[in-house]
DNA sequence: TGCAATATGTGCGATAAACGCACTAATCAT
DNA sequence: ATGATTAGTGCGTTTATCGCACATATTGCA
Protein backbone atom coordinates (compact mmCIF):
# COMPACT_ATOMS: atom_id res chain seq x y z
CA UNK A 1 0.00 0.00 0.00
CA UNK A 2 2.89 2.57 0.25
CA UNK A 3 3.92 2.12 -3.51
CA UNK A 4 -0.03 2.53 -4.37
CA UNK A 5 -1.22 6.05 -5.37
CA UNK A 6 3.17 6.66 -5.43
CA UNK A 7 4.08 8.63 -8.50
CA UNK A 8 7.73 6.83 -8.09
CA UNK A 9 9.33 9.10 -10.60
CA UNK A 10 9.15 11.98 -8.58
CA UNK A 11 10.00 10.35 -5.34
CA UNK A 12 13.36 9.20 -7.36
CA UNK A 13 13.75 13.32 -7.77
CA UNK A 14 13.23 14.02 -4.47
CA UNK A 15 16.03 11.51 -3.73
CA UNK A 16 18.38 13.47 -5.93
CA UNK A 17 17.45 16.64 -4.35
CA UNK A 18 18.04 15.50 -0.50
CA UNK A 19 21.68 14.45 -2.03
CA UNK A 20 22.33 18.57 -1.37
CA UNK A 21 21.13 18.49 2.11
CA UNK A 22 24.12 18.32 3.65
CA UNK A 23 26.21 21.01 2.55
CA UNK A 24 27.93 19.01 -0.36
CA UNK A 25 28.33 21.26 -2.37
CA UNK A 26 28.97 20.17 -5.94
CA UNK A 27 27.87 17.00 -7.67
CA UNK A 28 28.59 15.91 -10.57
CA UNK A 29 25.84 13.16 -12.25
CA UNK A 30 27.62 10.43 -11.81
CA UNK A 31 28.39 11.20 -7.83
CA UNK A 32 24.46 11.44 -8.24
CA UNK A 33 23.80 8.09 -9.26
CA UNK A 34 26.09 6.51 -7.15
CA UNK A 35 24.78 8.08 -4.09
CA UNK A 36 21.24 7.13 -5.10
CA UNK A 37 22.07 3.90 -6.75
CA UNK A 38 19.90 4.97 -9.54
CA UNK A 39 20.80 4.63 -13.45
CA UNK A 40 23.56 7.03 -14.74
CA UNK A 41 20.36 7.77 -17.29
CA UNK A 42 18.04 8.06 -14.84
CA UNK A 43 19.76 10.43 -12.71
CA UNK A 44 20.83 12.57 -15.87
CA UNK A 45 17.14 12.88 -16.20
CA UNK A 46 16.50 13.64 -12.75
CA UNK A 47 19.47 16.27 -12.68
CA UNK A 48 18.31 17.91 -15.88
CA UNK A 49 14.85 18.34 -14.57
CA UNK A 50 15.69 20.28 -11.56
CA UNK A 51 18.33 22.37 -13.64
CA UNK A 52 15.62 23.08 -16.41
CA UNK A 53 13.24 23.90 -13.15
CA UNK A 54 15.82 26.48 -11.71
CA UNK A 55 16.41 24.47 -8.38
CA UNK A 56 20.23 23.19 -10.08
CA UNK A 57 22.67 24.95 -12.06
CA UNK A 58 24.77 23.25 -13.85
CA UNK A 59 28.98 24.39 -13.74
CA UNK A 60 30.98 22.83 -16.18
CA UNK A 61 30.15 19.15 -15.05
CA UNK A 62 29.03 19.78 -11.13
CA UNK A 63 25.78 20.70 -10.11
CA UNK A 64 24.68 22.83 -7.35
CA UNK A 65 22.07 23.81 -5.46
CA UNK A 66 20.47 27.25 -6.52
CA UNK A 67 18.76 30.18 -4.17
CA UNK A 68 15.32 28.71 -5.31
CA UNK A 69 15.05 25.80 -2.45
CA UNK A 70 14.74 29.35 -0.44
CA UNK A 71 11.28 30.09 -1.59
CA UNK A 72 10.30 26.82 -0.62
CA UNK A 73 11.62 27.00 2.96
CA UNK A 74 10.41 30.58 3.43
CA UNK A 75 7.16 29.67 2.44
CA UNK A 76 7.25 27.19 5.80
CA UNK A 77 8.98 29.50 8.00
CA UNK A 78 6.15 32.38 6.99
CA UNK A 79 3.56 30.03 7.12
CA UNK A 80 4.51 29.23 10.44
CA UNK A 81 5.39 33.11 11.67
CA UNK A 82 8.15 32.08 12.44
CA UNK A 83 10.31 35.91 11.65
CA UNK A 84 7.44 37.69 13.20
CA UNK A 85 6.55 35.08 16.67
CA UNK A 86 9.14 32.84 17.07
CA UNK A 87 12.59 35.07 16.14
CA UNK A 88 11.98 38.08 18.83
CA UNK A 89 11.43 36.18 21.47
CA UNK A 90 14.14 33.36 20.63
CA UNK A 91 16.40 36.82 20.37
CA UNK A 92 15.62 38.28 23.56
CA UNK A 93 15.82 35.44 25.44
CA UNK A 94 19.51 34.80 24.04
CA UNK A 95 20.28 38.29 24.60
CA UNK A 96 19.35 37.64 28.30
CA UNK A 97 21.05 34.67 28.44
CA UNK A 98 24.35 35.46 26.46
CA UNK A 99 24.10 32.24 24.82
CA UNK A 100 22.60 30.68 21.70
CA UNK A 101 18.83 29.09 21.42
CA UNK A 102 17.84 27.22 19.06
CA UNK A 103 14.21 26.12 17.98
CA UNK A 104 14.28 21.91 16.99
CA UNK A 105 11.66 19.80 15.73
CA UNK A 106 11.82 16.10 14.59
CA UNK A 107 12.13 14.70 10.66
CA UNK A 108 12.12 11.59 10.54
CA UNK A 109 14.82 10.00 12.25
CA UNK A 110 16.78 12.74 12.94
CA UNK A 111 16.54 16.58 14.81
CA UNK A 112 16.27 19.08 12.23
CA UNK A 113 17.13 23.03 13.71
CA UNK A 114 14.12 24.85 12.43
CA UNK A 115 15.31 28.41 14.04
CA UNK A 116 17.84 29.65 15.97
CA UNK A 117 18.48 32.95 17.99
CA UNK A 118 20.56 36.03 16.53
CA UNK A 119 21.78 38.21 18.44
CA UNK A 120 24.41 40.62 17.55
CA UNK A 121 26.99 40.02 20.75
CA UNK A 122 27.09 36.28 19.63
CA UNK A 123 30.48 34.96 20.03
CA UNK A 124 31.07 32.78 17.13
CA UNK A 125 28.48 30.55 16.67
CA UNK A 126 28.77 26.65 16.91
CA UNK A 127 28.04 26.20 13.71
CA UNK A 128 24.45 24.87 13.73
CA UNK A 129 21.86 26.35 11.42
CA UNK A 130 18.69 26.33 10.38
CA UNK A 131 18.30 23.00 8.38
CA UNK A 132 20.98 21.35 10.56
CA UNK A 133 20.45 17.84 11.35
CA UNK A 134 21.39 15.87 14.50
CA UNK A 135 20.94 12.02 15.25
CA UNK A 136 18.08 11.48 17.66
CA UNK A 137 19.58 9.46 20.12
CA UNK A 138 22.89 11.04 21.55
CA UNK A 139 21.38 14.49 21.89
CA UNK A 140 19.13 16.72 24.64
CA UNK A 141 17.37 17.42 21.39
CA UNK A 142 16.70 14.50 20.15
CA UNK A 143 16.03 12.50 23.51
CA UNK A 144 13.59 15.42 24.43
CA UNK A 145 11.81 14.76 20.96
CA UNK A 146 11.33 11.43 21.50
CA UNK A 147 10.54 11.64 24.98
CA UNK A 148 7.36 14.09 23.34
CA UNK A 149 5.89 10.72 21.41
CA UNK A 150 3.85 8.17 21.83
CA UNK A 151 4.58 5.72 24.32
CA UNK A 152 4.17 2.70 21.96
CA UNK A 153 5.77 4.87 18.91
CA UNK A 154 9.19 5.33 21.75
CA UNK A 155 9.79 0.85 21.28
CA UNK A 156 9.47 1.14 17.65
CA UNK A 157 11.88 4.22 17.47
CA UNK A 158 14.38 2.68 19.37
CA UNK A 159 14.94 -0.80 17.47
CA UNK A 160 14.93 1.04 14.14
CA UNK A 161 17.26 4.09 15.39
CA UNK A 162 20.78 2.95 14.85
CA UNK A 163 23.19 3.89 17.45
CA UNK A 164 26.17 5.31 16.72
CA UNK A 165 29.70 5.65 18.56
CA UNK A 166 30.45 9.13 17.87
CA UNK A 167 32.49 9.84 21.03
CA UNK A 168 33.72 7.78 24.28
CA UNK A 169 31.16 8.60 25.56
CA UNK A 170 28.26 7.77 23.47
CA UNK A 171 25.83 5.40 25.23
CA UNK A 172 25.21 2.44 23.04
CA UNK A 173 22.93 0.67 25.58
CA UNK A 174 19.23 1.22 24.48
CA UNK A 175 17.80 0.38 27.71
CA UNK A 176 19.88 2.98 29.40
CA UNK A 177 19.08 5.71 26.78
CA UNK A 178 14.82 4.81 26.85
CA UNK A 179 15.68 5.44 30.87
CA UNK A 180 17.27 8.67 30.03
CA UNK A 181 14.33 9.82 27.75
CA UNK A 182 11.94 8.61 30.05
CA UNK A 183 13.56 10.78 32.74
CA UNK A 184 13.49 13.56 29.92
CA UNK A 185 9.70 13.16 29.80
CA UNK A 186 8.96 12.84 33.68
CA UNK A 187 11.53 15.96 34.32
CA UNK A 188 10.52 18.21 31.63
CA UNK A 189 13.90 18.07 30.26
CA UNK A 190 16.78 16.42 28.98
CA UNK A 191 20.28 16.97 29.69
CA UNK A 192 23.45 14.95 27.72
CA UNK A 193 27.06 15.74 27.83
CA UNK A 194 29.88 14.29 25.22
CA UNK A 195 27.36 11.70 23.85
CA UNK A 196 27.65 13.60 20.07
CA UNK A 197 30.72 15.75 20.59
CA UNK A 198 33.50 15.99 23.33
CA UNK A 199 33.73 18.68 25.68
CA UNK A 200 29.56 19.98 24.66
CA UNK A 201 26.85 19.27 26.52
CA UNK A 202 23.35 20.46 25.65
CA UNK A 203 20.01 20.98 27.18
CA UNK A 204 16.31 20.88 25.55
CA UNK A 205 12.94 21.10 26.81
CA UNK A 206 9.93 20.98 25.21
CA UNK A 207 7.69 23.32 23.66
CA UNK A 208 4.17 23.38 21.80
CA UNK A 209 3.17 21.71 18.50
CA UNK A 210 4.17 23.18 15.60
CA UNK A 211 2.00 22.32 12.98
CA UNK A 212 0.90 18.68 14.72
CA UNK A 213 4.60 18.06 15.48
CA UNK A 214 6.43 18.23 18.89
CA UNK A 215 9.04 20.57 19.17
CA UNK A 216 11.72 21.77 21.52
CA UNK A 217 13.76 24.21 23.04
CA UNK A 218 17.40 24.18 23.38
CA UNK A 219 20.94 25.26 24.08
CA UNK A 220 24.39 23.98 23.72
CA UNK A 221 27.46 24.95 25.90
CA UNK A 222 31.00 23.64 27.48
CA UNK A 223 30.71 21.03 29.85
CA UNK A 224 32.95 22.74 32.06
CA UNK A 225 30.06 25.84 31.83
CA UNK A 226 26.85 23.34 32.28
CA UNK A 227 28.61 21.38 35.08
CA UNK A 228 28.51 24.87 37.48
CA UNK A 229 25.06 23.85 38.87
CA UNK A 230 24.12 27.71 38.26
CA UNK A 231 24.70 27.95 35.08
CA UNK A 232 22.72 25.11 34.24
CA UNK A 233 20.08 26.25 36.21
CA UNK A 234 20.08 30.01 34.92
CA UNK A 235 20.12 28.08 31.59
CA UNK A 236 17.27 25.33 32.19
CA UNK A 237 15.24 28.34 33.67
CA UNK A 238 15.68 30.38 30.39
CA UNK A 239 15.02 27.83 28.33
CA UNK A 240 11.78 27.29 30.38
CA UNK A 241 10.85 30.86 30.29
CA UNK A 242 11.30 31.14 26.32
CA UNK A 243 9.08 28.31 26.33
CA UNK A 244 6.15 29.61 28.45
CA UNK A 245 6.87 32.79 25.86
CA UNK A 246 5.94 31.32 22.81
CA UNK A 247 3.24 28.50 23.67
CA UNK A 248 2.15 28.63 20.04
CA UNK B 1 14.74 19.51 -27.07
CA UNK B 2 13.12 21.02 -23.51
CA UNK B 3 11.38 17.87 -22.86
CA UNK B 4 13.77 15.36 -24.15
CA UNK B 5 15.48 14.12 -21.29
CA UNK B 6 12.98 15.52 -18.66
CA UNK B 7 11.19 13.67 -16.34
CA UNK B 8 7.72 15.15 -16.52
CA UNK B 9 6.08 13.58 -13.12
CA UNK B 10 9.11 14.55 -11.26
CA UNK B 11 9.06 18.43 -13.21
CA UNK B 12 4.78 18.29 -11.93
CA UNK B 13 5.97 17.27 -8.31
CA UNK B 14 8.50 19.97 -8.16
CA UNK B 15 5.25 22.43 -9.39
CA UNK B 16 3.08 20.91 -6.64
CA UNK B 17 5.78 21.77 -4.01
CA UNK B 18 5.95 25.21 -5.63
CA UNK B 19 2.60 26.10 -4.77
CA UNK B 20 3.84 26.23 -1.20
CA UNK B 21 5.94 29.08 -1.44
CA UNK B 22 3.71 32.02 -1.24
CA UNK B 23 3.25 31.37 2.55
CA UNK B 24 -0.31 29.72 1.81
CA UNK B 25 0.00 27.38 4.46
CA UNK B 26 -2.83 25.06 4.45
CA UNK B 27 -3.87 23.34 1.03
CA UNK B 28 -6.47 20.71 0.33
CA UNK B 29 -5.41 18.54 -2.89
CA UNK B 30 -8.42 19.63 -4.84
CA UNK B 31 -6.76 23.29 -4.04
CA UNK B 32 -3.49 21.82 -5.44
CA UNK B 33 -5.44 20.27 -8.57
CA UNK B 34 -6.34 24.00 -9.57
CA UNK B 35 -3.16 26.01 -8.84
CA UNK B 36 -1.53 23.50 -10.45
CA UNK B 37 -4.21 22.83 -13.84
CA UNK B 38 -3.78 18.70 -13.47
CA UNK B 39 -6.09 15.99 -13.03
CA UNK B 40 -7.36 15.75 -9.40
CA UNK B 41 -5.42 12.35 -9.85
CA UNK B 42 -2.41 13.22 -10.21
CA UNK B 43 -2.06 15.62 -8.12
CA UNK B 44 -3.58 13.21 -5.61
CA UNK B 45 -0.35 10.85 -6.65
CA UNK B 46 1.80 13.95 -6.13
CA UNK B 47 1.01 14.76 -2.60
CA UNK B 48 1.11 12.08 -1.38
CA UNK B 49 4.16 11.33 -2.69
CA UNK B 50 5.42 14.47 -0.72
CA UNK B 51 3.94 13.05 2.55
CA UNK B 52 5.45 10.10 1.96
CA UNK B 53 8.95 11.14 1.58
CA UNK B 54 8.30 13.70 5.11
CA UNK B 55 7.67 16.97 2.75
CA UNK B 56 4.36 17.44 3.30
CA UNK B 57 1.90 16.46 6.31
CA UNK B 58 -1.86 15.88 6.13
CA UNK B 59 -4.09 16.57 9.01
CA UNK B 60 -7.55 16.68 8.19
CA UNK B 61 -7.54 17.31 4.52
CA UNK B 62 -5.03 19.76 4.17
CA UNK B 63 -1.38 19.50 3.02
CA UNK B 64 0.96 21.31 5.07
CA UNK B 65 5.16 21.71 4.82
CA UNK B 66 7.19 19.63 7.52
CA UNK B 67 10.13 21.63 8.16
CA UNK B 68 11.84 18.84 6.39
CA UNK B 69 12.51 21.22 3.64
CA UNK B 70 14.92 22.95 5.63
CA UNK B 71 17.22 20.57 5.22
CA UNK B 72 17.87 21.40 1.64
CA UNK B 73 17.76 25.02 2.26
CA UNK B 74 20.19 24.07 4.68
CA UNK B 75 22.30 22.77 2.88
CA UNK B 76 22.48 25.52 0.30
CA UNK B 77 23.31 28.35 2.98
CA UNK B 78 26.31 26.40 4.39
CA UNK B 79 27.69 24.98 1.22
CA UNK B 80 27.66 29.12 0.54
CA UNK B 81 29.07 29.67 3.66
CA UNK B 82 26.33 32.34 4.68
CA UNK B 83 26.25 31.26 8.08
CA UNK B 84 29.94 31.95 8.74
CA UNK B 85 30.77 34.46 6.20
CA UNK B 86 27.85 36.86 5.08
CA UNK B 87 25.89 36.75 8.49
CA UNK B 88 28.41 38.19 10.81
CA UNK B 89 29.10 41.02 8.01
CA UNK B 90 25.08 41.87 7.68
CA UNK B 91 25.10 41.80 10.84
CA UNK B 92 27.82 44.38 11.99
CA UNK B 93 26.77 46.70 9.44
CA UNK B 94 23.45 46.85 9.86
CA UNK B 95 24.24 47.46 13.75
CA UNK B 96 26.11 50.29 12.68
CA UNK B 97 23.62 51.24 10.63
CA UNK B 98 20.48 50.68 12.65
CA UNK B 99 18.50 49.21 9.55
CA UNK B 100 17.86 46.10 7.88
CA UNK B 101 20.12 44.73 5.40
CA UNK B 102 19.20 42.03 3.03
CA UNK B 103 21.37 39.61 0.20
CA UNK B 104 19.22 38.94 -2.65
CA UNK B 105 19.78 37.12 -6.31
CA UNK B 106 17.59 36.91 -9.03
CA UNK B 107 15.41 33.23 -9.30
CA UNK B 108 14.15 33.28 -12.76
CA UNK B 109 11.86 36.23 -13.53
CA UNK B 110 11.94 37.39 -9.15
CA UNK B 111 14.17 38.16 -7.06
CA UNK B 112 14.58 36.31 -3.95
CA UNK B 113 16.28 37.06 -0.25
CA UNK B 114 18.66 34.79 0.75
CA UNK B 115 20.06 36.44 3.84
CA UNK B 116 19.35 38.82 6.06
CA UNK B 117 21.02 40.79 8.83
CA UNK B 118 19.64 39.65 12.23
CA UNK B 119 20.05 42.53 15.24
CA UNK B 120 18.80 42.32 18.26
CA UNK B 121 17.89 46.14 18.12
CA UNK B 122 15.78 45.65 15.32
CA UNK B 123 12.51 47.26 15.19
CA UNK B 124 9.74 45.54 13.84
CA UNK B 125 10.63 44.18 10.83
CA UNK B 126 9.14 44.99 7.25
CA UNK B 127 7.97 41.67 6.96
CA UNK B 128 11.06 40.05 4.58
CA UNK B 129 12.84 37.21 5.24
CA UNK B 130 14.90 35.24 3.81
CA UNK B 131 13.01 33.01 1.02
CA UNK B 132 10.91 36.01 0.00
CA UNK B 133 10.43 37.47 -3.27
CA UNK B 134 10.45 40.77 -4.90
CA UNK B 135 9.24 41.18 -8.61
CA UNK B 136 12.45 42.61 -10.61
CA UNK B 137 10.70 45.78 -12.45
CA UNK B 138 9.60 47.86 -9.94
CA UNK B 139 12.22 47.08 -6.70
CA UNK B 140 15.69 48.53 -6.46
CA UNK B 141 17.24 44.73 -5.58
CA UNK B 142 15.68 43.81 -8.76
CA UNK B 143 16.65 46.67 -11.07
CA UNK B 144 20.36 46.25 -10.19
CA UNK B 145 20.35 42.74 -10.78
CA UNK B 146 19.28 43.40 -13.90
CA UNK B 147 22.05 45.40 -14.44
CA UNK B 148 24.24 43.09 -13.57
CA UNK B 149 23.12 40.82 -16.58
CA UNK B 150 24.63 41.05 -20.08
CA UNK B 151 23.34 43.89 -22.02
CA UNK B 152 21.78 41.46 -24.65
CA UNK B 153 20.03 39.52 -21.84
CA UNK B 154 18.32 43.01 -20.70
CA UNK B 155 16.06 43.33 -24.00
CA UNK B 156 14.52 39.69 -23.56
CA UNK B 157 14.20 40.23 -19.81
CA UNK B 158 12.51 43.47 -20.45
CA UNK B 159 10.12 41.85 -23.44
CA UNK B 160 9.45 39.25 -21.15
CA UNK B 161 8.75 40.70 -17.54
CA UNK B 162 5.03 41.59 -17.09
CA UNK B 163 4.69 45.16 -15.84
CA UNK B 164 2.28 45.30 -13.06
CA UNK B 165 1.19 48.67 -11.29
CA UNK B 166 1.46 48.16 -7.71
CA UNK B 167 1.27 51.69 -6.94
CA UNK B 168 0.16 54.47 -8.25
CA UNK B 169 3.78 55.81 -8.68
CA UNK B 170 4.63 52.37 -10.26
CA UNK B 171 6.37 52.49 -13.87
CA UNK B 172 5.11 50.94 -16.56
CA UNK B 173 7.27 52.80 -19.51
CA UNK B 174 10.03 49.98 -20.33
CA UNK B 175 11.60 52.48 -22.16
CA UNK B 176 12.07 54.45 -18.91
CA UNK B 177 12.52 51.39 -16.74
CA UNK B 178 15.50 50.29 -18.81
CA UNK B 179 17.08 53.54 -18.40
CA UNK B 180 16.60 53.59 -14.93
CA UNK B 181 18.75 49.81 -15.08
CA UNK B 182 20.97 51.06 -17.24
CA UNK B 183 21.70 54.26 -15.01
CA UNK B 184 22.21 51.76 -12.14
CA UNK B 185 24.67 49.67 -13.96
CA UNK B 186 26.90 52.91 -14.46
CA UNK B 187 26.58 54.65 -10.99
CA UNK B 188 26.89 51.35 -9.04
CA UNK B 189 23.33 51.39 -7.36
CA UNK B 190 20.36 51.37 -7.86
CA UNK B 191 17.29 53.73 -5.94
CA UNK B 192 13.74 53.07 -6.27
CA UNK B 193 11.20 54.77 -4.03
CA UNK B 194 7.20 54.46 -4.61
CA UNK B 195 7.06 52.00 -7.20
CA UNK B 196 6.36 48.68 -5.14
CA UNK B 197 5.21 50.38 -2.07
CA UNK B 198 3.85 53.65 -1.37
CA UNK B 199 6.16 55.51 0.96
CA UNK B 200 8.53 52.75 1.06
CA UNK B 201 11.96 53.03 -0.89
CA UNK B 202 14.85 50.84 -1.22
CA UNK B 203 18.63 50.86 -1.98
CA UNK B 204 20.80 47.98 -4.15
CA UNK B 205 24.37 47.51 -4.49
CA UNK B 206 26.02 44.62 -6.28
CA UNK B 207 28.36 42.54 -5.07
CA UNK B 208 30.11 39.50 -6.43
CA UNK B 209 28.65 36.17 -7.75
CA UNK B 210 27.33 33.39 -5.75
CA UNK B 211 27.41 30.51 -7.77
CA UNK B 212 27.95 31.90 -10.98
CA UNK B 213 25.06 34.35 -10.30
CA UNK B 214 25.16 37.99 -9.48
CA UNK B 215 24.00 38.92 -6.03
CA UNK B 216 23.09 42.41 -4.43
CA UNK B 217 23.07 44.07 -1.15
CA UNK B 218 19.75 46.52 -0.47
CA UNK B 219 18.07 47.83 2.45
CA UNK B 220 14.52 49.46 3.01
CA UNK B 221 13.41 52.77 4.70
CA UNK B 222 10.22 55.13 4.68
CA UNK B 223 10.60 57.80 1.51
CA UNK B 224 11.09 60.52 4.70
CA UNK B 225 13.94 58.91 5.63
CA UNK B 226 16.00 58.46 2.17
CA UNK B 227 14.75 61.96 1.15
CA UNK B 228 17.02 63.55 3.35
CA UNK B 229 20.41 63.56 1.95
CA UNK B 230 22.61 62.69 4.80
CA UNK B 231 20.46 59.47 5.30
CA UNK B 232 20.54 58.72 1.81
CA UNK B 233 24.46 58.84 1.10
CA UNK B 234 25.04 57.44 4.60
CA UNK B 235 22.56 54.02 3.87
CA UNK B 236 24.69 53.71 0.28
CA UNK B 237 28.26 54.27 1.95
CA UNK B 238 27.17 51.40 4.69
CA UNK B 239 25.97 48.96 1.92
CA UNK B 240 28.81 49.70 -0.30
CA UNK B 241 31.43 49.15 2.37
CA UNK B 242 29.30 46.10 3.47
CA UNK B 243 30.09 44.87 -0.08
CA UNK B 244 33.32 45.69 0.14
CA UNK B 245 34.17 43.32 3.37
CA UNK B 246 32.33 40.17 1.38
CA UNK B 247 33.78 40.18 -1.87
CA UNK B 248 33.07 36.23 -2.37
C1' DT C 1 52.51 12.20 -24.45
C1' DG C 2 49.78 8.24 -24.02
C1' DC C 3 46.89 5.19 -21.51
C1' DA C 4 43.52 3.94 -18.18
C1' DA C 5 39.81 5.44 -15.56
C1' DT C 6 36.02 8.14 -15.14
C1' DA C 7 32.29 11.01 -16.75
C1' DT C 8 28.92 12.24 -20.13
C1' DG C 9 25.67 11.85 -24.22
C1' DT C 10 22.24 9.04 -26.76
C1' DG C 11 19.27 5.55 -29.12
C1' DC C 12 15.94 2.09 -28.41
C1' DG C 13 12.96 -1.92 -27.26
C1' DA C 14 10.67 -3.81 -23.24
C1' DT C 15 8.41 -2.62 -19.33
C1' DA C 16 6.01 -0.27 -16.06
C1' DA C 17 3.96 3.77 -14.64
C1' DA C 18 1.32 7.72 -15.17
C1' DC C 19 -2.92 9.51 -17.02
C1' DG C 20 -7.57 10.84 -16.63
C1' DC C 21 -12.12 9.47 -16.92
C1' DA C 22 -16.10 7.69 -14.55
C1' DC C 23 -18.25 6.47 -10.57
C1' DT C 24 -18.86 6.30 -5.41
C1' DA C 25 -18.45 8.12 -0.90
C1' DA C 26 -17.74 11.55 2.41
C1' DT C 27 -17.91 16.18 4.09
C1' DC C 28 -19.22 21.02 4.14
C1' DA C 29 -22.09 25.12 3.79
C1' DT C 30 -26.47 27.19 4.08
C1' DA D 1 -32.26 18.54 3.85
C1' DT D 2 -29.72 19.41 -0.21
C1' DG D 3 -26.62 21.13 -3.47
C1' DA D 4 -21.70 21.88 -3.77
C1' DT D 5 -17.18 20.69 -2.90
C1' DT D 6 -13.80 17.36 -1.83
C1' DA D 7 -11.80 12.84 -1.56
C1' DG D 8 -11.07 7.81 -2.81
C1' DT D 9 -10.65 4.21 -6.42
C1' DG D 10 -10.73 1.01 -10.46
C1' DC D 11 -9.20 0.43 -15.03
C1' DG D 12 -8.15 0.66 -20.04
C1' DT D 13 -5.22 3.56 -22.70
C1' DT D 14 -1.28 5.97 -23.50
C1' DT D 15 3.08 7.47 -22.63
C1' DA D 16 7.12 8.01 -20.00
C1' DT D 17 10.57 5.63 -17.71
C1' DC D 18 14.02 2.14 -17.42
C1' DG D 19 18.50 0.48 -18.19
C1' DC D 20 21.50 -1.47 -21.27
C1' DA D 21 24.74 -0.81 -25.00
C1' DC D 22 27.58 1.90 -27.56
C1' DA D 23 29.98 6.30 -28.56
C1' DT D 24 32.35 10.36 -27.00
C1' DA D 25 34.72 13.47 -23.93
C1' DT D 26 37.43 14.54 -20.11
C1' DT D 27 40.52 13.77 -16.41
C1' DG D 28 44.49 12.04 -13.86
C1' DC D 29 48.68 9.90 -13.74
C1' DA D 30 52.68 7.34 -15.21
Amino acid sequence: MTQKNNASTFAKGLRVLSCFETGRRDLTMAEISRLTGFDRATARRLCLTLEDNGYLQKEDRVFRLTPKILAVAGGYLTSNDFGRAVQPILNRFAEEFEGEIALAMRDGDRAIYVARSAISSARVSIGFSVGSTLPLLPTAVGQMLLARGLDNELDKDLSRLNLEKLTEATDMNLASIRSKIEQAAVQGYAYVRNEFEMGAAGIAVPIGNIGASPAVLATTASINQFDKTDEFDRALDVLRRAAMSLRI
